[in-house]
DNA sequence: TTGTACGCGTTATCAA
DNA sequence: TTGATAACGCGTACAA
């Protein structure tokens, strides 16, 4: 009732009103100024909910995350709110670790027209099965994954992230390089495709180098401080103690440098570490951490506009994009003891 | 028209669907039958949009924060999110940091129906003035403040956190228990009234303890990293070094301690550090910081109950709630030097 | 227990 | 440049 009211008060029609508020210029200026008056008066805010449910759009936008809190991710988020508030979009964040893990629970938010879209910032279940009656007879929503690696089912979505297989090798060589032979790694969670091909990296060039990798020297860290630092406690413990390791982010490697410093040992004299992010933190860890930098707001910005285009139905590729990923050479590695 | 082509389909009206979906006790066990087959055949998700727009509701919750990646309110976000849940939320962040700081952007989210209801966990400008047009006549929209201490014009709003003044207090007291006399304090922002709180607290703990704050010893960490590391170098060159820092947070408390411990002095020894809020990577510094808890997640919990009785209108108490601080004892305090 | 029919506030189409 | 009016999809009062 309320652009009615306003309407009335101003003396033209519910039409013109709205014209005034969507496309001014297309409204005569002594018109607009009657229009304005009123709305002054009366403190007149258009209903989103009808407006959006005329438009049949929410001008929201999910995006889905392992956790709030992650230091990573606030530079990824940063990158997408600038997109998000330029093109006039809203944020939603739902994190898989209090909700569900299911890939349908999100998709269903689009149908529903609960959101535009949805923004895939995290690891989570495909579709239940690929000839599922929902979703063959409805046709794929509005998903642009990032950071993540895909898996075949997902594939047909756009993705931006780093190479995590190259990027995880890269590491892994320039630890090789100082002469380390044992390596450890500390990885993720085992659905975690992004971690699992971090690992996939760290083994390759584990291979290439004609190193083995002792069965005892991947451990799961379950990407949180405290799982990193039980998996830290378990390889330091190790019959064969690896010289180096290799942390699949950041986090958890911050947790192994505290159990490596609380077993009083070195760091990198006797031990390297060696993470994956470049979070803030990083640099101010006792010693400043090696790692591996993402471009996190680039990637943020870049996984924002492609959702935007597959929205507007303008995003006609499909293929990943890969943004490039850099060492960073702290003082957390050093050459091999001994 | 998706209701209606189900309800066809089934061969029943539209309002016997819309009773299945939202009251279906009131529905014959085969007429359910029929329409559930309906519903499978056809994919149907009802329409978000139109079904708020009819409620008049969003269902939907704008959560107001400085950051995202702060790791303290990670704790935070997960009270929120468990309450969320359980009485059918969403959440919607907004950041303080890329959007505006004015109370009206809030505001009008609810007025015009983006939103149920506000929980502000950042100082914000309140209204432009009291005596304005658009909040003099409406009716004051369900908001919440969490963590931040309010202003005048804020306290009509109901408010969960711990007392700052008192536990900002009680640190400083620990310190000049330890005998320190030259204490430093690095603030947040200018326009935080938490932060703000939290000076307030410890220069009363000096007054009281007569001992004097030298007016560059409270230098302004900015809530970042950065800013406190420039801080803390500015108070480390004072001509009269403090023997002891306190923080306004956790995260300045790390950039301190990385600063002090580059210029080659010793914490505790030299000077000791405590922070405020016990993020998880309090623990694991080197030295492990002393700190204060606040009941993260339970303020997290509490802010959103309370909002959602705002929102139901049960809330009729705008008492603000105090929840207790703890101080956590750990390695960078130490007594006095000298 | 089920069906009919109206209205929610807005935008868009068409005619004036 | 403006006005009248039909949709959008759903929930519900009322009637059957």
């Amino acid at each position: 009732m309320s652009i009615k009211k306003v309407a009335q008060l101003a003396g033209v029609s519910t039409a013109t009103v709205s014209r005034y508020l969507n496309n001014p210029e297309q409204v005569k200026e002594h018109t607009r100024r009657k229009v304005q008056a009123a709305i002054d008066e009366t403190g007149y805010a258009p209903n989103t909910l009808a407006r959006n449910f005329r438009r049949g759009r929410t001008s929201l936008i999910v995006v889905v995350l392992p956790t709030v809190g992650d230091p990573f991710l606030d530079n990824v988020m940063r990158g997408i709110w600038r997109v998000a508030d330029e093109l006039g979009y809203s944020i939603l964040i739902r994190d898989t670790q209090s909700n569900s893990h299911e890939f349908d629970e999100y998709t269903d938010m689009v149908f529903s027209k609960q959101a535009d879209g949805i923004l895939l910032l995290a690891s989570i279940s495909p579709f239940e099965e690929p000839t599922d009656r929902k979703s063959s007879n409805k046709v794929h929503p509005p998903i642009v994954l990032g950071l993540e690696s895909v898996t075949a089912e997902l594939n047909q979505f756009p993705s931006v992230r780093v190479d995590n297989v190259a990027a995880a090798a890269d590491g892994t060589d320039y630890l090789i390089q100082l002469g380390h032979h044992r390596i450890g790694f500390i990885a993720g969670k085992r659905n975690s495709l992004l971690t699992h091909d971090r690992e996939k990296g760290f083994r390759k060039a584990m291979r290439k180098a004609k190193l083995s990798v002792d069965s005892g020297w991947v451990v799961e860290g379950e990407q949180t401080l405290e799982g990193a630092r039980r998996a830290a406690r378990r390889l330091l413990t190790h019959k064969q103690r690896p010289t180096a390791i290799f942390c699949a982010n950041d986090e958890m490697a911050l947790g192994a440098i505290h159990e490596i410093k609380n077993a009083g040992l070195k760091i990198p004299q006797d031990i390297s570490v060696i993470g994956f992010d470049d979070i803030r933190y990083a640099e101010i860890m006792d010693p400043p951490l090696t790692t591996i930098a993402q471009p996190a707001e680039e990637i943020g910005e870049r996984t924002m506009r492609r959702l935007c285009q597959a929205i507007d139905g303008t995003d006609t590729d499909a293929e990943p994009e890969i943004v490039p990923h850099k060492l960073i050479v702290r003082k957390s590695t050093g050459t091999a003891p001994r």
